[in-house]
DNA sequence: AGAATAGTGTCTGTCAGACAGTATCGC
DNA sequence: GCGATACTGTCTGACAGACACTATTCT
């Protein structure tokens, strides 16, 4: 056992799975079964089976589907965490890959799971999370909001269709700051990802005007 | 062994190392001497050995300690390419790192080595390269112009003082593209990264004054 | 003086930030 | 009309692109 794990070290992936949800960006964690660090809560995550995954990115998406039963829109590799240190099983590889849910499958997803799973705020999880899943998270949400400052629009959290006063306040969930109106909907002007529909939302005041994502719309390129 | 190789993937580190020449940018690749992929060219890489390297960063650094005798000044992952179609030795992992050598051990480095070695230009190779690694290439050079558009200093390919036009002349062989003078001057004013000499480079024209790199920089962050 | 390269001044268009203003709904 | 939210107009400062200009060296 120790033999075979000096000369192959054992790879795993997890997953940052983001959404927002009452205006905070939240970060999906579970509650560990098994050990290592059991009781603890994650990030998601489990140990790569090239039997069953076709690369990296399939295993992740595999080890979501069984979290969670849900067909996740957006996924990408973000880093990888490697060493002896990081998992008392031995020497390792952690695979790290970011995943945005929609606003509108959230609810569902809670209700589902057997497990113990917490949609905890991404900036402020109030656990201290097993191996070095803090810093895999605060690298993920690093990201996350590098591409959101240089305008790459995160559709992939919001539900099929939205106004841009709840794109405005996605944005902002993510970044942690306000955001000002003018200076985002001049920006959207100017967008290919962006579409109009003809549809509004109608509600106690002004109705406003529903969007939708482009079609093959991916958010990081 | 087909059995191991099921459970546990094959992991090797893959680096694309860059340097400016002649006001090129070019890539080292490696003749390969042996199986799989014998006698193609590829960039140099090796297999992970848990028992030597702290982690995949130090792997890559290990493998250019081997095919290069030089200390690598900058080392970063850009991400990771698996799967059981890209190595004909079954399901693998590679993780691409991108690393960057100052102009004037450029040459010191080609004379030393015994193995074929070739440094090509990096955004036509001109070679049909092992495995996956022209996509490993174009996927490094895009990230590395990426920084450079993003106003990134890649002062880890300049020797230790320089001049702001050779500066110029890299960031402009990394990009492809000529650069405007003054508009590249008045950015590196109100860089903190970069710190002025009071020497100068004295040649058949007027002097220019010699800057370095400010203490701590990195490139890539 | 002239060639060559270092380094600067300036005009213009674009865009972000700030903020006030107008438009259109439900009641 | 009034409150609330959607949406727009405009001023200002920062900065990029383009390009002409000045400065300092060697021959």
């Amino acid at each position: 056992m120790m033999a075979t794990r000096v000369l192959f070290p054992l790879v795993v992936v997890d997953v940052a799975l983001f959404c927002v949800d009452d205006g905070g960006l939240r970060v999906l964690l579970v509650k560990r079964a098994l050990e290592p660090e059991q009781g603890r809560w994650a990030l998601p995550g489990g140990v790569l089976k090239p039997d069953q995954d076709a690369n990296l990115e399939a295993a992740a998406r595999r080890v979501l589907r069984n979290k969670v039963s849900v067909d996740i829109p957006h996924l990408e590799e973000i880093r990888t965490f490697s060493g002896n240190e990081r998992d008392s099983r031995g020497w390792s590889i952690a695979v790290l890959f970011c995943a945005l849910l929609p606003r509108d499958q959230v609810q569902a997803l809670i209700r589902d799971k057997v497990e113990a799973v917490e949609w905890a705020d991404a900036a402020k999880p109030g656990h201290r999370l097993a191996f070095d899943h803090t810093e895999q998270l605060f690298t993920a949400l690093r990201v996350l909001r590098d591409k959101v400052d240089r305008h790459a629009l995160p559709l992939h959290l919001m539900p099929e269709k939205f106004t841009l006063t709840a794109l405005q306040r996605t944005c902002e969930a993510i970044l942690g700051r306000p955001l000002d109106k003018a200076v985002f909907r001049r920006r959207l002007k100017g967008s290919e990802d962006l579409v109009e529909t003809d549809e509004f939302e109608r509600g106690l005041q002004r109705p406003a005007q529903l969007y939708r994502a482009r079609e093959g719309f991916a958010f990081m390129a």
